[in-house]
DNA sequence: CAAACATATAAGCCCTTACTTATTTATCGT
DNA sequence: ACGATAAATAAGTAAGGGCTTATATGTTTG
């Protein structure tokens, strides 16, 4: 419970970072390695790697290692704590703005 | 299009600081007047003021002025972007972890 | 009106962070 | 083995963020 808010904090801070959220974002494409993440970037190489292991480090994004290469792919279950976060004020919406729901829905669509 | 991605990364941004959420949360369990959210912490006035200050330029809060009292309280309507942004990736979700809406189902019971 | 109160703003400080270039480590191809 | 490629780490820098104290603005009370 103390880990878990260290965890939830490097989750938000890692989110917090436009540029870590368009790696994030990128990876949900698909697994791609560092070379290729820096292709797509205006960014240094060393700067993407920084980002990804903020990344790592947050539990968002999981490496795997071939060769010279380091492939980066998403882990959903990373996205935990986020979520945990926002269903933990689930019923201060509803109390106030009723079916926010209507929000999530999109969510079943 | 600008003015939604200024959005989010303020949502993101005031989220990252663990003091926010903490008065965010406060906030969550009923409007508070800004000498409410100072006796409560322990940081400086000036400081609660700046913290609400980014949670309303965000879009999560809004205030209320009363005589020589500011009184702040959530505004559900500012998480949309959160959600939003999640939302954004649960089709990557699904391929990946199956039925990760069990989390979010969390949000219906 | 004056004093106390509630908040916002200003200015400054220190720590963090996001980036850079340079270097190291490891792996591949020839 | 050598040179090239891929990634991580190191070191330094410049900007931003969160806090403080001090001050300004506005409001209530005596």
């Amino acid at each position: 419970m103390h880990g878990a808010a260290a965890v939830e904090d490097r989750v938000f801070r890692a989110l917090a970072d436009p540029s870590r959220r368009a790696i994030f974002e990128s990876l949900t494409r698909g697994e791609a390695a560092v070379k290729d993440l820096t292709a797509r970037f205006d960014i240094s190489q060393p700067a993407i790697s920084q980002h990804l292991a903020a990344l790592k480090d947050a539990g968002l994004v999981r490496h795997r290692r071939e060769g010279r290469c380091a492939f980066y792919r998403v882990d959903p279950r990373g996205m935990k704590p986020l979520i945990d976060w926002i269903a933990h004020y689930r019923a201060f919406w509803t109390k106030h703005i009723g079916r926010l729901e209507r929000l999530l829905e999109g969510l079943d669509e």
